[in-house]
DNA sequence: GAGAGCATGTAAGAGGTTACATGATTCC
DNA sequence: GGAATCATGTAACCTCTTACATGCTCTC
């Protein structure tokens, strides 16, 4: 389980609280191909303690709510490891618009097109939001490996959107030159 | 929820049981954007009759199991219209893999190339798949409606793998340029 | 005074996966 | 004799989402 292993990547890096995770970590970094909600993330950090993959110590504090630091334990460190060199199987992509666009034999054509404009707009907005991390151009020579790592993620990330907007665009050409339904 | 959209719009084009949904429906057409389970579908379509959406008769057989067939509803009919009218919001997608690469800065370079090498195979198999389900070359003005969105589904899907082995093989090549971690 | 930030947690439910059970027939 | 096909269904489980609750402090 992937949530488990980005976890554990985030803590091998230092020891964090539930809410450090959610707001610092996966929001900020890989939150675009591994969202995690914060329910989840405090439930899985319990699964994770009571398989002493990392421990907890609560720090006191009077004016704000205490907080549970996270460490991650040798055995944590063993697991992500493992799953760091072990081969993944494709994942299950889902695409909630390719059921609706193949289901659509009898909406109008403009019907159909003003959908693809919508998602269109949405797929801008997304590779905006990948556009506008501040990447900078670096030497293969000399980069940090997390740095490089962090830029390749995010390559993917916006070459998948430039695609889907390419295909949009396509479509919609092709549907405007389509026969359209009868009233 | 997409299943049960799905799931109307087989049943708007003919009757059919559970598992000639399962068989003949979504594993033969819409199961690389939408893959769905056996059982799923089954507990899908009680749902979907305690909805009024559909309707199931027994069909008895003597020689093998009964079959239960399933007509869609005016109300399923009302309800796959309006959904296919309503804009999609954009979906959730997971890529377990990019948690992996993202989280690999100890690996050494040669570990990492095998992942990446690895994925491509994966991709270059789905991608494969795609290319083999055979779809003619049409003309726009005389394609039925429902072979050409099948096709611009399909489209995507080769798309979307095509961009994703490209950037495997620029990763690759630039994960070779990188100086490897010590021993 | 209202709202945002800090910080953890619970509860309920939706959606999906895995595994198992039945039992006849057909094919190798 | 063993496996695949036909056909439906149940049960347990995992993952993720949504909503809610607490209560203090700081800022506008």
């Amino acid at each position: 389980m992937s949530l488990v292993h980005a976890i554990l990547g985030f803590l091998n890096r230092q020891p964090l609280t539930g809410y450090e995770l959610k707001t610092q970590c996966f929001d900020q970094s890989v939150s675009y191909f591994w969202p995690a909600d914060q329910a989840q993330i405090y439930k899985t950090l319990e699964k994770m303690e009571s398989e002493q993959w990392v421990e907890s110590q609560i720090k006191f504090q009077n004016d704000r709510p205490n907080r549970r630091l996270y460490c991650i334990t040798t055995g944590g460190q063993n697991e992500l490891r493992r799953w760091l060199e072990t081969r993944q199987p494709l994942h299950v992509q889902r695409e909630p618009f390719l059921v609706q666009l193949y289901f659509s034999e009898d909406l109008k054509n403009n019907t159909i097109i003003e959908l693809l404009e919508h998602q269109k707009i949405l797929h801008g907005k997304q590779l905006h939001g990948y556009e506008s991390i501040g990447m900078p151009a670096f030497n293969l020579h000399i980069v940090p490996r997390d740095v490089f790592l962090a830029n390749r993620t995010l390559n993917l990330g916006k070459r998948m959107e430039k695609a889907y907007i390419e295909w949009i665009e396509e479509t919609i050409n092709m549907t405007h030159q389509l026969p359209d339904v009868e009233e």
